[in-house]
RNA sequence: GCCCCCAUCGUCUAGCGGCCUAGGACACCGGCCUUUCACGCCGGCAGCACGGGUUCGAAUCCCGUUGGGGGUGCCA
């Protein structure tokens, strides 16, 4: 066990698009250093050239900043740390520690005793050397392994605290291996999360499971939300409080608290929290937040900021991801679409009545929500239809469906001549 | 096959030997509120995989069984 200041390390291997359970790695490491006060160093393990690329590193920026998560002193880039870990396998080489297979470099492990390590989350591990094989720490091209850039890294690092996912767990006596070869007579503590699994208990994995960061970005998905989630799959608050600023998850978190059992991605809780930060915003933060997606209507071109505010109020409460908005305002900023089946439902009721006396009544009535809603409400009662029901053919025929956000709200942002021309229009529709 | 890990409501979790007739959240089902939907509020459904121990006492400790999962690359 390393003492003093607990330094540790977030090390993605840039080789493809940043993965959810890239995400919660980096975020449990953020945690525990900024809960304990330590270091938390950014390490790109781009040993493989061929699939880490300069754009796979900066999307890993791009998700870190997303997310908020902050990093102590500059990147650092295994690509150039070669020397170093071929100074490792020619010290081994010459020790006999390792030896030449057809061109590579494996390691020799041992035929018996165990090596073992002791894992926060896990307990002790141990592995029976002579279930580990002779494994390659340089490939036949001179570069050397993961394993390798591994041990020596962490040790000259100083890194204490290892946490990564549980994938690597059969690794770590590999890395352990090495580690006490390079003459290092102590080890971090190792912190091996909870697998992140699919509905079917597996593994997310890129081809069968949506795992990209980018995409719930992109369906809008805060950050914050986002953030406050993956804290959640495989640690709880010991309050029970689960939605909660970052800060306050950083003062609560530990490592010793993870779970060990894998962690099943819910979207419906993911969607649910969302909601719950969206509903945290207020007009003007809702506004800027919902513009991206708004912009890529085809109406959205246009539409401004003040406009954008001004309806806020009327979806917020509605919105559980952003992508969701624009649909819910489109008949503000557009001619609606009119739903057949919202229109049928509506139309079973006494609509054209209830059109014609909105359409004499809404072209005198002083154009706010409170005397529109009187003037419906009153025509309602005429024909003996509470107000839920006399609002329908009206909604429809302004917004085009049966559900959306309150109607007389709606009409105000509209204007009376918008609102007048759709009553008319649903009237000659109806054949009267 | 071999090695390793795991096991509380459908899901995420609280629980770290007595506070548990197991708490919260999501989902689901009722109800209230109400201009639709939503939000909010109230209520409900639902779980310690199984079998042995240890102990005065076990969801909590130990062993086994079963069931899941991960790894087994000159990927990381």
């Amino acid at each position: 066990m390393l003492r003093g200041r607990p330094r540790l390390r977030f090390a993605p291997a840039p080789t493809g698009l940043p993965h959810l359970g890239t995400a919660r790695t980096a975020l449990y490491n953020w945690l525990y250093a900024r809960h304990c006060g330590g270091e938390m160093l950014l390490r790109i393990e781009d040993t493989n050239a061929d699939l880490a690329t300069a754009d796979h590193v900066s999307e890993i920026f791009e998700m870190l900043d997303w997310l908020g998560l902050d990093f102590d002193g500059e990147p650092i880039y295994q690509s150039r740390r070669r020397d170093m870990y071929a100074a490792a396998v020619e010290r081994w080489l010459d020790e006999g520690r390792a030896y030449l297979d057809e061109g590579a470099v494996r390691f020799s492990v041992p035929d018996d005793g165990v090596t073992a390590f002791d894992d926060v989350v896990r307990g002790r591990v141990e592995f029976p050397n002579a279930a580990i094989e002779d494994f390659v720490v340089r490939r036949s091209d001179g570069s050397a392994t993961f394993f390798v850039a591994n041990a020596v890294d962490d040790l000259d690092l100083g890194i204490t605290h290892v946490v990564r996912g549980e994938d690597l767990l059969n690794t770590t006596p590999k890395v352990v291996l090495l580690r006490a070869a390079l003459g290092s007579v102590d080890v971090p503590t190792f912190a091996h999360l909870p697998l992140i699994v699919n509905k079917q208990r597996r593994k997310l994995s890129k081809r069968r499971d949506d795992v990209s960061l980018t995409s719930y970005r992109d369906r809008g998905v805060l950050p914050t939300a986002m953030a406050n989630y993956l804290a959640l799959l495989g640690w709880g608050p010991p309050d029970g409080i689960e939605v909660r600023p970052l800060a306050e998850i950083v003062e609560l978190f530990d490592l010793a608290n993870v779970n060990a059992a894998p962690a099943m991605f819910d979207m419906d809780k993911l969607t649910a929290l969302n909601g719950e930060y969206v509903r945290a915003l207020d007009d003007v933060g809702f506004a800027a937040a919902i513009e991206p997606w708004v912009r890529a209507q085809s109406w959205g071109a246009d539409v401004d900021h003040e406009s954008l505010t001004a309806v806020a109020p009327l979806i917020r409460e509605r919105t559980r991801v952003l992508s969701d908005a624009p649909d819910r305002i489109a008949f503000l900023f557009c001619e609606p679409e009119i739903d057949p089946d919202d229109w049928r439902k509506a139309t079973a009721l006494p609509a054209a009545q209830v059109l014609a006396a909105a359409d004499a009544a809404f072209a005198e009535v002083p154009w706010n929500v409170d005397a529109l809603h009187a003037q419906l409400r009153e025509i309602g009662e005429t024909l003996g239809l509470k107000l839920g029901k006399a609002q329908a053919p009206v909604r429809v025929a302004v917004t085009g469906r049966a559900v959306g956000p309150p109607l007389f709200e709606s009409l105000e942002l509209l204007g009376r001549d918008a609102t007048l021309a759709r009553l008319r229009a649903a009237r000659s529709r109806l054949g009267d």
